[in-house]
DNA sequence: TGTACATATGAACAGTTATTCATATATTAA
DNA sequence: TTAATATATGAATAACTGTTCATATGTACA
């Protein structure tokens, strides 16, 4: 059982952790985690990037997604889903068309920092 | 809004794409979709999103980030690689111990964005 | 009605991935 | 050198996920 000494921990020393009331300072919050990793876990797809930058340029049907990446329309449908049950995109009905658009601004701001991310 | 013309491909009327020259201007980026997909590949674990929240305390060696989330030392290592690789993280060694840190702020910002997502 | 079109969805399959286990590497001290 | 400690890593496995296929639902119009 590691962990319960009273100055440090185990390992190492214990040069960061020097007692355990720090332990609770230093833990994670487990849902906010779980939950901004399933947020990330959406938007760590290929193709469902592919259609969010699709989406950025303005609403658009699922068939003319599915032909500009050159899918098919069920894949496009069920990623859509995907990013519908994660609230980055919404969407609206125009009779038989169904079309899709960023959520909000708020996504196109992530959709930001990672670009600026990765091109450094 | 809803222009039909000859030069409309097949699907629901061609709302949005207009021509085929638009499409250019329409289709993203390959090689950008594919990192930022990556680097969200990345972000969507629950244990290197655990991880990153522990070191946004402060840079801390491996065996007490196993010891804070409850896992093996060898599960903490094989994340603390994908992070590395994603240059998500910095790494210094002092003795036999290794001390990981984030990268740098744009990290931090990355996952305030998501937390604000969630949290709405 | 009935047909055509646009979208959604369940099931199955293939490919991916996170953890465990065992072991290797690296550093320090005796 | 040998032992002890901290970390890294290859292989195997179980669990997960994206696409395909077939089909269902929803809408418009003759």
């Amino acid at each position: 059982m590691p962990g319960t000494n009273e100055q440090d921990h185990s390992c190492c020393g214990g040069r960061n952790i020097e007692k355990v009331e720090d332990l609770g300072k230093i833990m994670p919050c487990e849902e906010e985690a779980y939950d901004v990793s399933e947020l990330f876990k959406v938007l760590g797809d290929y193709t469902r990037v592919n259609i969010l930058f699709v989406l950025q340029k303005g609403e658009i049907c699922v068939c003319d997604i599915a032909q500009l990446l050159n899918m098919t329309q069920s894949a496009i449908s069920h990623q859509l889903r995907v990013l519908k049950q994660a609230r980055l995109v919404k969407y609206r009905r125009d009779g038989k068309t169904v079309y899709y658009s960023i959520a909000d601004s708020h996504v196109d701001t992530i959709l930001s920092m990672g670009i600026e991310h990765i091109s450094e």
